[in-house]
DNA sequence: GTTGGGAGAATTTTT
DNA sequence: TTCTCCCAAC
C-alpha cells in the first residue's frame, strides 16, 4: 500500500483518491501538479485499474515520460502499461490504426512545417497567384492553423485576421482547397490533421468511438488550460461512457491562446461536467516568499479569473533583483557576471537558466556567453529534426520505406549534382507517380533515367537501398544512417556547407536515437512529433551534456523550473511583445506569459531592463521598462543600475 | 534546367 | 546577422 496521506498534503490527497466521476484541479505553480498526477495514477493502478485502461493526455513528451516514471517509481512497473503523450501522439496512435476509415493509409506522412510551407507554394503557383502582394505561405500557413485549431471555416478566419488585406479571400480560400487536396493526393497530414482527423474518427465512426470509450476507463489531463477546442471536444467524446474524467491546470498560465487554446475551456469545466469536484492547490513549494509575492502582484492585473494565491511553504531570502542596463551588450555582461558570481556561491551552471519572450533576444547574451567561455545550451527555435541536414538523411529513410513519399523522394534526388524541382518532377511521373524501393525494378527503372553525372552519384545510394531491403535493416536504423553518411551524405555535407563537422555531428546524434527506436517506420512516424524541448531534455536526463546555462523562451519553460532564472528584456515592445499587442491590443496573455516566467525561479529571480534597443542601421532607439514591472508594488523588488 | 551570386528584407511564441 | 528571393550564366 502506499502510503498516500504521508506523501501529499490534504488537498493533493483529496485529489489524487477521488472517487470516479468528473475532477477538476486547479493547480497553481509550483504546487506539486505534477505530484498530484503521478499519484493519481499510481492510486488508479493500485485500486485494480488496468493500466491500458488509463489515458493520461500532456503537454509535451516529456512531462508523459517523467510522470509515467515516477508513477512506476510509485506503484510498480505496470504502471508504463498507461496510454500517455501529447494529444498529438494520441491521435497518431488512434489514426495509425484506424485511419483507413478515413480513408488514409496506416503509413501515411506527417508534414512538418517545412513541409506544409513546401506544399502551400506549390498550391499557390499552381493557381498562378504568387504575385507580390499575395500573402506569403507563412501567413497562410498560420490562417488555415488558426481555421483548423477553432473549427471555423477559413473564410471566416481571414476575416477575423486580414480584413485589412488587398486580396480576394476567395483566393486564400482555392488555395486552402488546393492545399487540402494535395494532401489528400499526398497521404499526408499536417500537426493540426492529426487533431482535426482524430476527432472527426471519433465523431463519425461509432464502432471506434465506443471501442476507445469503453477502453479508457480514466481519461487524464495535464495542462488543461491549453487545450483548444478540438482537444478539449475529444477529452469529453473519450470520456463520455465512464464519465471518469481528470482536467489539472491553472488558468493563470494559459500562454498558447495565438495557437487557439481557449482557456474558457478550463473555466468552463465545471459548467460541462455539472457533477465535477473541485480541487484548488495553492501551496508552492517551490520559490521563496520574496519570488512568489512578484508572481501573485503580476498576475493581480489580469481579472476574471479563478481567483487563487499562491502560499508560500518555504522560509524567506532575498528579494528578487531587478536590473536596470543601457542595452542589450551591457544586459549581456551583466548576466555573465551574475553567473559568475551564483557559481562563486555553489550553484552549478545547469542550476541557471535565461528565459526571454523570443529567440533572437537571446543574440547578444550567446555572444557573450561564447567569449566568456561560458557553456551554455539553447532550446532553440529550429528544431533538431527540422535542420537541413538531418532532414536529407530523414528524406532518405523515408524513400526507404515510404513509396508514396513524393516529398522525401524530391529531396534526396535533389541532393544529385543537375537535379533539382523540374527534372524531379518528370522523374516521378515516369516513374508512375511512385517510388518503391524494394523493388529492384524500380530501381533500375530509376537510375536509367538519371542524367550521367546524377547516376554516378546515385550509385552508392542505390545500393543502399537495395541493402536497407535486403539486409532488412528495417530494425537497424542506427546502422543505415552510418552507411548512408559514409557513402554519399559525408562529402555532400562538405560541399555545401561551411560547418560540416558540426553538422556531421548531430547525424552521429541521429544514427544514435534511431537506434533507440524499435524500427525505422516507428521511428519516422515519431520524429515529426518530437520537439526540440524533448530533445535537450533526453540528452540532460541521459547525462550527455555537461554542465552548462540553460537558455529558451518562456513558452519552453512552461512546466521547468530552476534555482537561479534570468528574464532579460524585460522592457515594452519586446516584453510584452509590440506584435502581440498591435494584433489584439490585449496584454493579458503577455502578463501570464510573464507569470509563468517568473514562477520558474526557486530561490534567485532577476530581471533586466535594458533601457536601449538597436535598430536597423546602427541607430537606437528607446524602450521603457516593462508594464509588468511598472505595475508591481514598490518594494517588491531590489532595484540596481548599471553593471555592479 | 540548374546553380550560384548578390542584393534585400527581416526578426513571436509551437505540435 | 541570417534566410530568401530573383536574376544571370553555365
Amino acid at each position: 500500500m502506499i502510503p498516500f496521506d504521508k506523501l501529499l498534503n490534504p488537498e493533493q490527497l483529496e485529489a489524487a483518491t477521488a472517487p470516479d466521476g468528473p475532477l477538476l484541479v486547479l493547480a497553481a505553480a509550483g504546487t506539486g501538479k505534477t505530484q498530484t498526477l503521478v499519484y493519481r495514477v499510481a492510486f488508479l493502478v493500485e485500486q485494480g485499474q488496468a493500466p491500458d485502461s488509463l489515458l493520461l493526455l500532456t503537454f509535451t513528451n516529456r512531462a508523459a515520460r517523467e510522470m509515467i516514471e515516477r508513477a512506476q517509481a510509485a506503484a510498480g512497473e505496470a504502471a508504463g502499461g498507461v496510454w500517455s503523450g501529447t494529444f498529438h501522439h494520441i491521435c497518431n496512435r488512434f489514426l495509425r490504426r484506424f485511419g483507413d476509415r478515413l480513408g488514409f493509409r496506416h503509413d501515411f506522412t506527417i508534414f512538418d512545417r517545412d513541409d506544409s510551407r513546401a506544399c502551400i507554394d506549390e498550391c499557390v503557383k499552381t493557381l498562378k497567384l504568387n504575385r507580390k502582394e499575395f500573402p506569403k505561405r507563412d501567413v497562410l500557413a498560420g490562417l488555415f492553423s488558426h481555421a483548423a485549431n477553432r473549427a471555423v471555416d477559413v473564410e471566416d478566419a481571414i476575416e477575423h485576421n486580414l480584413s485589412a488585406l488587398q486580396v480576394d479571400p476567395m483566393d486564400i480560400v482555392r488555395v486552402h482547397g488546393a492545399y487540402e487536396a494535395r494532401k489528400r493526393e499526398l497521404g499526408a497530414m499536417d500537426f493540426d490533421d492529426l487533431l482535426v482527423n482524430g476527432l472527426r474518427l471519433l465523431r463519425e465512426h461509432e464502432p471506434v468511438r465506443q471501442y476507445y470509450q469503453a477502453r479508457f476507463r480514466h481519461v487524464l489531463v495535464d495542462e488543461y488550460q491549453d487545450t483548444n477546442l478540438l482537444q478539449a471536444q475529444t477529452v469529453d467524446i473519450l470520456a463520455a461512457q465512464h464519465g471518469n474524467v481528470m482536467a489539472v491546470g491553472d488558468d493563470f498560465q494559459c500562454i498558447y491562446g495565438w495557437r487557439g487554446a481557449d482557456f474558457r475551456n478550463i473555466m468552463e469545466f465545471p459548467k460541462r461536467h455539472p457533477a465535477c469536484r473541485i480541487v484548488k492547490l495553492e501551496r508552492n513549494y517551490r520559490s521563496v516568499p520574496e519570488i512568489l509575492e512578484v508572481a501573485n502582484a503580476v498576475i493581480a492585473g489580469n481579472p476574471e479569473q479563478f481567483q487563487k494565491t499562491l502560499r508560500a511553504t518555504r522560509p524567506a531570502r532575498d528579494k528578487p533583483r531587478a536590473l536596470f542596463l543601457r542595452d542589450g551588450d551591457e544586459q549581456a555582461r551583466a548576466v555573465v557576471r551574475q553567473v559568475r558570481r551564483h557559481q562563486e556561491e555553489g550553484f552549478r551552471l545547469r542550476d541557471m537558466a535565461v528565459l526571454y519572450r523570443a529567440h533572437f533576444h537571446s543574440i547578444e547574451l550567446q555572444m557573450e556567453l561564447s567569449r566568456a567561455g561560458i557553456p551554455y545550451v539553447i532550446t532553440s527555435g529550429v528544431g533538431v529534426f527540422e535542420q537541413a541536414h538531418v532532414k536529407d538523411v530523414l528524406a532518405f529513410l523515408r524513400v526507404c520505406c515510404q513509396p508514396c513519399d513524393r516529398l522525401a523522394f524530391a529531396r534526396l534526388l535533389g541532393m544529385l549534382p543537375g537535379v533539382g524541382e523540374k527534372s524531379v518532377e518528370a522523374l516521378w511521373r515516369e516513374l508512375g507517380g511512385q517510388f518503391d524501393s524494394a523493388a529492384p525494378p524500380q530501381r533500375a527503372a530509376l537510375a536509367g533515367r538519371l542524367r550521367p553525372p546524377a547516376r554516378a552519384a546515385w550509385k552508392a545510394i542505390g545500393e543502399l537501398l537495395a541493402a536497407y531491403h535486403d539486409e532488412r535493416l528495417e530494425t537497424r536504423g542506427g546502422e543505415i544512417v552510418d552507411r548512408f553518411f559514409e557513402a554519399f551524405l559525408h562529402a555532400h555535407l562538405e560541399r555545401t556547407y561551411e560547418n560540416a563537422e558540426k553538422r556531421a555531428d548531430d547525424i552521429v546524434e541521429l544514427a544514435l536515437q534511431i537506434g533507440r527506436s524499435p524500427s525505422v517506420p516507428a521511428f519516422l512516424a515519431e520524429v515529426a512529433l518530437l520537439t526540440n524541448v524533448d530533445h535537450t531534455f533526453d540528452r540532460q536526463k541521459r547525462g550527455e551534456d555537461a554542465d552548462a546555462l540553460q537558455l529558451g523562451t518562456v513558452h519552453q519553460a512552461k512546466g521547468l523550473e530552476w534555482p537561479v532564472v534570468f528574464v532579460i528584456w524585460v522592457a515594452e515592445g519586446m516584453f510584452p511583445s509590440s506584435r502581440t499587442l498591435g494584433e489584439t491590443g490585449d496584454d493579458a496573455e503577455e502578463r501570464r506569459l510573464f507569470y509563468v516566467a517568473v514562477t520558474r525561479a526557486k530561490d534567485e529571480l532577476c530581471l533586466c531592463v535594458p533601457q536601449m534597443r538597436g535598430a536597423r542601421e546602427g541607430g537606437v532607439f528607446y524602450c521603457k521598462p516593462s508594464r509588468f514591472i511598472k505595475e508591481l508594488p514598490r518594494g517588491l523588488l531590489r532595484e540596481t543600475y548599471g553593471l555592479r
